[in-house]
RNA sequence: CGCGGGAUGGAGCAGUCCGGUAGCUCGUCAGGCUCAUAACCUGAAGGUCGUUGGUUCAAAUCCAACUCCCGCAACCA
């Protein structure tokens, strides 16, 4: 039986549309998923929208139409996103969902069941920017008498109806959870929320009545769910919770919730304990990555003039390519910076220059010289086991030990590296020379290159796999070998024996230029 | 004392948790090759790892203090 693995972004947010933050997170995680299924483990992987809240009711309001009617809008954004980018979930969950609903329903009724629902009244300063309440003492000044949050967003003084949760209650096994490693990653994380949690927990305010775009809290039609209560259950909504469905039974507890930075509060503090509260398994890990930055550190900001349509940086250099970069480039985990001008490096020196170059020259030179027919293999020589044991080791060893420690930029380095090696290994073998001397040696080294060109090709198929697909389809390797295990089997010889024939290959990741309003 | 991130060869970054010849990509220089996407390969130059002090046989890595830069104006992951 495959292990099972269960992967999901935070849902977004959609009061705007999706930037190229959300393309990080949903590659990232796509990444991974894709990763985990090369290993063979059965992957469940999720995304969606979180739609209610007072902001979108806001919003809609302004704009006069309905609250569903603005989230349908805008939420076929974010899909249309992950389409784009060649996401491969298996739902895209949207909170305004009927059986999501059920299930937020569902958790609330467990934890009023546990008895740590209670209502109170709230008093206190309400910002909804942040949607959050904010204890005198955190206010900073704003301009004349005004008080702000300490985001700086304006605050207003609100009374209401509340339900509490008892988020006091778990502070114990909270602060235990988050010391056990591995459960909140990078570390840097983990020592911020262990000192949140250590100040003292106070319990939480989780429902509103001052609107109602939100799922109603069961038995008191006039509250609706605080969003991040409705927000988190989704990621139980998609396996079927409340029901008993095999999904849940298979995929939960999570293994890992990709977040960014700035919600590790959220999924490692309020999550595990209404988890707690419900009596539910916790997920086994959680990850907040970094946000990037446009070059030179600054924050993306539509005053700034450098917010990027992750959609346009797509079509102006390629889907593949993109991925590629945002993996390639930044240390996951922590903040990185992306422009034109480092996207255009990166493909045309890694992608185009070693990997697709070397494909290019490997196959076009079967093509023309073996009129496709793939060549012989005569015995390997020392040279050639080198070369099998270095890509064997990347692949089955190195590649996947970074991976699986989330380690994204290291893995793909040390493919990089791999395929650097094979462009060593064909200057100094040299088949355009064997070709007069040695027909048969020459067999021999370029059927050692196809061999680790298919791998290496498999291996880096999470990150680019509309480019590994078009390689492989064009070498003629079937799919059910398009795993670790499969690439590595003795598929070769088969393959060489059989009818088929490659065809001059054409360029894998053309060139790119620069945009001319990026040259300067 | 608001919070957080950062300072490593020309550029961009790993490495810092678990001290022990400082690594990668690009760029530069010199060779090689000519199958290939003006691509590929080899070699070289280039860094007292922000500053000062401490711990240690040994510090980019641990400790203390300091300096400078950047984000916290929601399009927010």
């Amino acid at each position: 039986m495959a292990e099972p693995y269960y992967i999901t972004t935070a849902i977004s947010y959609p009061n705007g549309r999706p930037h190229i933050g959300h393309a990080y997170e949903a590659i990232a995680a796509d990444v991974i998923a894709r990763f985990q299924r090369l290993q063979g483990r059965d992957v469940r992987f999720q995304t969606g929208t979180d739609e209610h809240g007072l902001k979108m009711a806001r919003k809609a309001e302004e704009q006069g139409r309905s609250a569903r009617d603005l989230a349908d809008e805008m939420s076929g954004y974010f899909e249309a996103m992950c389409e784009t980018l060649n996401i491969s979930h298996d739902r895209f969950i949207r909170t305004v969902e009927e059986d999501h609903h059920k299930a937020s329903q569902a958790i609330w009724q467990r934890m009023e069941a546990a008895g740590d629902l209670y209502l109170d009244r709230y008093e206190g300063w309400y910002s909804v920017r942040d949607e959050a309440y904010y204890d005198e003492s955190e206010l900073i000044d704003g301009e004349g008498e005004e008080k702000r949050s300490p985001q700086g967003t304006p605050v207003e003084w609100t009374v209401e109806e509340s339900w509490f949760f008892r988020l006091s209650k778990y502070q114990d096994r909270l602060l235990e959870l988050l010391r056990s490693p591995g459960f909140l990653e990078p570390e840097s994380r983990r020592n911020e929320m262990i000192g949140f949690v250590e100040q003292g927990l106070r319990d939480l305010s989780v429902s509103r009545t001052s609107f109602d775009w939100g799922v109603k809290v069961p038995g008191s039609d006039n509250h609706v769910m605080y969003v991040w209560v409705d927000a988190l259950t989704n990621y139980l909504t998609g396996l079927g919770f409340p029901g008993d469905t095999p999904d849940m039974a298979k995929f939960w507890p999570a293994d890992l919730h990709l977040i960014g930075k700035d919600i590790v509060r959220f999924h490692t503090i309020y999550w595990p304990a209404f988890l707690m509260s419900a009596d539910l398994p916790l997920p086994k890990q959680v990850f907040g990555h970094g946000f990037l930055l446009a070059r030179g550190g600054e924050k993306m900001s539509k005053s700034a003039g450098n917010v990027v349509d992750p959609l346009e940086l797509a079509e102006t250099f390629g889907v593949d390519t993109l991925r590629y970069f945002l993996m390639r480039e930044v240390a996951f985990g922590k903040d990185g910076s992306y422009s034109a001008k480092a996207i255009v490096e990166r493909s045309n020196g890694e992608l185009g220059n070693a990997f697709g170059n070397l494909a290019q020259r490997t196959l076009g030179f079967i093509a023309k010289n073996l009129q496709g027919s793939l060549p012989r293999i005569n015995g390997h020589s020392q040279p050639d086991n080198a070369l099998f044991e270095a890509v064997d080791r990347a692949i089955t060893t190195d590649i996947p030990k970074a991976f699986e420690a989330l380690e994204l930029q290291q893995g793909v380095e040390t493919w990089l590296k791999a395929v650097f090696a094979c462009n060593a290994y064909i200057d100094e073998q040299a088949p355009w020379t064997l070709r007069k001397t040695d027909p048969e040696r020459m067999e021999t080294v370029l059927a050692t290159l196809y061999i680790c060109i298919a791998q290496l090709a498999v291996s880096i198929s999470p990150v680019i796999p509309a480019s590994s697909k078009a390689v492989l389809d064009a070498m003629g390797v079937s799919d059910d070998i398009r795993t670790i295990a499969g690439i590595c089997s003795h598929w070769y010889s088969p393959l060489a024996e059989s009818e088929f024939a490659i065809e001059a290959p054409k360029p894998l990741f053309p060139r790119l230029e620069l945009p001319e309003e990026e040259a300067a």
